[in-house]
RNA sequence: GGGGGUGUAGCUCAGGAGGUAGAGCAUCUGCCUUUUAAGCAGGUGGCCGCAGGUUCGAGUCCUGCCACCCUCACCA
């Protein structure tokens, strides 16, 4: 039992005494006037007004000075400084004060408003409650909480202790709302397709199983929510779009976390260029919104999101870079030259896989700026359209930032001939071992056989667009609760 | 999975070459009625990640394990 540190047992000590003078030290409620904010908003109509405030939050700091006090408390929108005076509030409060209340405690007080000799906004506190007692001592008040492994494990405590930590989390919402205010104004449909799908499909990676108990059926965590947006554009529904959890049991880095968040969209009657042309619109109209700018600072390199971004075929950029122009040869030639770059390009199984690894490994890192590479291979890109003009190339682009993928979008496939063709190749790679290669979805066939309009899709990451726009380092600082290995008792 | 690193008080961190466990903040006791990392004086607080080993003696050296971080590989 008491084998508490002293530290937290002082704590259960006051909440004894708290109970021994009949104060309730875990509230119903509080009556507030004001929010921190608002009391420094409308201070001018406040200061020697006589109007009394009530304001809540955490008690965040204290700094006594024998018969008076100051402290701060924190609620939703910042801070607001405190003082308070035995003269004022008498023997009973002071000492309640003093004695019984912790750093970490909720409380509420009431009071005039004024300004101290420093010029610092406060309240000069007539009563004072507790609202509920703090159990156990908070991280330093000058360094925070600074393990990565607490911080992640307990976010509260890192949304407390780190305010830079709660404003990345606010632009995250920023972002999506800037998302839909964007898409919902160019006349697209938000909805929702399921996350629990028979079949996985709509990208490559490795599913999440699960079981459905009441039809005894093997079930997946979706990947991707390509197949079933498609199937609204067949509906009739001509402009969609979904912020979607996807999951994928795949490895975990900076980079990774196997749930995460992207956008889809899809519109009738586009094409990748038109997509293209939309999204760079799209994309500086969210920057814009999340960082009251275009110019953004990412890991010390300048990046604007200015439209419109650079625009490059993968084959003439890596023919550029490398100096070897794919175009033309045949796989196995393909591996050669790749080889002869230094690339290992061993577990390739195709021309597509072999020249976008030679893409990935020796260009990619180097499109800091916004940059759309058009034009990737027809055999990595089953869900695109073959190029118009291009033999071998689909109508595909990427978009990278910083060095990194954030969004991928296509001139969608919409001849159900080729598209099974699509998949019988993908089921010729799944035999071949390839285990993130998804199966054959006939329900999906059968809907494009009703005919499916021309159709310009995309997808965005929202987790590496979010770290990119809070320059944050690993995707554990944009997810509130990012996966963690439960610890071992 | 490979390589590198970290784990010591509630928090942030020191502990040189094996010899009784340290600081700041917090906490506790005094003093202090406009401070803001308030101040002054004094005190409490430790399974040194876990389990073994070497040694007269291990926070320190060795082995194994656990968690986390960085990095490479993998991952559209």
């Amino acid at each position: 039992m008491s084998e508490r540190p002293e530290i937290i047992q002082a704590r259960y000590d006051k909440l004894s005494k708290l109970q021994e003078l009949n104060i309730t030290a875990f509230a119903y409620k509080f009556h507030r006037t004001h929010l921190s904010a608002e009391i420094k908003d409308k201070y001018t109509e406040l200061e020697g007004s006589g109007e009394k405030v009530r304001v809540a939050g955490r008690l965040m700091a204290i700094r006594g000075h024998g018969k008076s006090s100051f402290g701060h408390i924190w609620d939703n929108d910042g801070k607001i400084q405190f003082y308070i005076k035995y003269d004022i509030v008498g023997e009973e409060q002071y000492n309640f004060f003093k004695k019984l209340l912790d750093i970490g405690d909720i409380i509420g007080i009431e009071g005039e408003v004024f300004k101290t000799k420093t010029g610092e906004i406060t309240v000069k506190v007539e009563k004072i409650e507790i609202l509920s007692k703090s159990l156990l001592p908070l991280p330093e008040k000058w360094h925070g909480l600074v393990d990565k492994e607490a911080r992640y494990r307990q976010r509260y405590l890192d949304l407390i202790s780190n305010p830079k930590v709660k404003e990345i989390f606010i632009k995250r919402t920023k972002m999506y709302k800037a998302f839909r205010a964007f898409l919902d104004s160019q006349g697209f449909l938000e909805v929702e397709t399921p996350i629990l799908q028979p079949i996985y499909g709509g990208a490559f990676a490795k599913p999440f199983q699960t079981h459905l108990n009441a039809l005894d059926l093997r079930m997946y965590l979706r990947i991707a929510d390509e197949l079933y947006l498609k199937r609204l554009i067949i509906g009739g529904f001509e402009k969609v779009y979904e912020i979607c959890k996807d999951f994928r049991n795949e490895g975990v880095d900076r980079l990774h976390n196997p749930e995460f968040t992207q956008i889809e969209l899809y519109s009738a009657y586009w094409d990748y260029r038109d997509m293209m042309d939309f999204t760079e619109r799209m994309l500086e109209f969210v920057a814009g919104e999340v960082c009251g700018t275009t110019e953004i600072e990412y890991e010390g390199r300048a990046i604007s999101f200015k439209a419109p971004f650079k625009r490059v075929s993968m084959l003439e950029v890596t023919a550029e870079k490398t100096g070897v122009d794919f175009r033309g040869m045949d796989y196995a030639e393909a591996k050669k030259y790749a080889e002869s770059l230094g690339v290992d390009v061993g577990g390739k199984r195709n021309w597509g896989q072999v020249v976008e690894e030679v893409f990935s490994e020796l260009v990619q890192a180097d499109l800091v700026q916004p940059t759309f590479i058009t034009d990737f291979p027809a055999d990595i890109s089953p869900l695109a359209k073959p190029h118009r003009d291009k033999p071998g190339l689909s109508e595909r682009f990427e978009g990278y930032i910083a060095g990194e993928e954030v969004f991928n979008a296509f001139s969608e496939l919409n001849d159900p001939i080729i598209q099974r063709e699509k998949f019988a190749e993908l089921q010729k790679l799944r035999r071949l071992g390839d285990e993130e290669a998804p199966p054959i979805d006939e329900d999906f066939l059968t809907a494009m056989e009703y005919g499916m309009p021309p159709t310009a899709g995309l997808g965005c990451g929202l987790d590496r667009l979010i770290m990119i726009l809070t320059d944050s380092h690993s995707i554990r600082e944009v997810i509130f609760f990012p996966l963690m290995k439960p610890e071992e008792k």
